[in-house]
DNA sequence: CGTAGCGCCTGCCGGC
DNA sequence: TGCCGGCAGGCGCTAC
């Protein structure tokens, strides 16, 4: 579920109360995610501190200092996953899986990872952030960071130019760039003026210029309006997103295009995944 | 190497 | 009311 906006969202909230904070005890109710969380952790991470709470793709890492060693976990929230800061025992949802009770100079806190479907995963390795980043099978084959220069026009037409996928896929696939999920790349698109349906090797640059800058647009937008709420995403105070009022065509299969006023948005599906776009916005020119 | 498809799992919604 | 199909913000694995 969550993209980038709202990963970022989330670590912006846990910034916000567990800086520094001293790990006194992990619960773990349940363990069988998309990985089994290893039975270690609890004993590797109590009292530890808190040394840094970042993201790199969709990932939220935590980097902890426990005597003389260091660890860093790696989790991600699938499609359905949430952290939530609670700052008394209340009662535990339905599907939260594993609960830290962290220390803080402000007093402790209970963070929560709650994940219904359990396609998130929570795994850890002895290193710091950097280190584990780089040398775990999870993220060492990571594309850029879409909000930096490294994400360029140039970058992308070199990566998609030869592919014969659908630019929908390519910017969602994770080797090429991260972050984009499924809303998101439906928006881009849009502001782009590009059709999904198009192949990697038929973009144009004047096309890869305009989808960069507007996937670097959408998910700016997206972090100031504290990501998308479709369904059940709460950041980890438990608030919603508003960017779900700014979407131009994801959701809104049948209704009328916001921009042209001319026709209704369509979904099809592409590589197993429902794609949004106006027929009209971004029509194909056939020569 | 790139591409296509499957499966993991729970919940919700609409139609009958 | 209940059952069933379809759908859901991700991504790794496999086969070709």
């Amino acid at each position: 579920m969550p993209e980038l906006p709202e990963v970022e969202t989330t670590i912006r909230g846990l910034n916000n109360y567990l800086q520094k904070g001293i790990i006194e005890k992990v619960n773990v109710f349940r363990a069988d995610l998309r990985y089994e969380i290893p039975s270690d952790l609890t004993q590797k991470l109590k009292w530890g501190t808190i040394h840094s709470i970042t993201r790199r793709s969709k990932y939220i890492v935590v980097e902890i200092d426990n005597k003389n060693s260091t660890f860093t976990a790696l989790i991600h929230l699938g499609m359905s996953g949430s952290m939530q800061i609670e700052k008394s025992p209340t009662r535990l949802n339905k599907h939260d899986h594993v609960e830290w009770v962290i220390m803080t100079s402000s007093g402790r806190y209970y963070l929560r990872y709650n994940d219904p479907r359990r396609f998130g995963c929570i795994v850890m390795q002895q290193g710091n952030a950097f280190e584990v980043l780089k040398s775990h099978k999870l993220t060492n084959k990571l594309g850029p960071e879409p909000l930096t220069s490294d994400f360029n026009s140039e970058y992308l037409v070199m990566k998609i130019h030869n592919r014969k996928s659908s630019i929908k896929q390519l910017i969602m696939n994770q080797h090429i760039v991260v972050g984009v999920g499924n809303i998101y790349a439906s928006e881009a698109l849009f502001l782009a003026k590009v059709n999904p349906h198009l192949l990697g090797n038929s973009i144009t640059d004047h096309q890869a210029k305009l989808i960069v800058v507007m996937i670097k647009m959408v998910l700016k937008k997206a972090i100031e309006k504290g990501g998308t709420t479709l369904r059940n995403f709460v950041n980890s105070e438990g608030k919603p997103g508003y960017f779900q009022q700014e979407l131009w065509v994801y959701g809104r299969e049948g209704l009328l295009c916001k921009k042209c006023l001319k026709v209704n948005i369509e979904r099809e599906v592409i590589a197993q995944r429902s794609t949004f776009y106006c027929p009209n916005c971004q029509y194909i020119n056939k020569k």
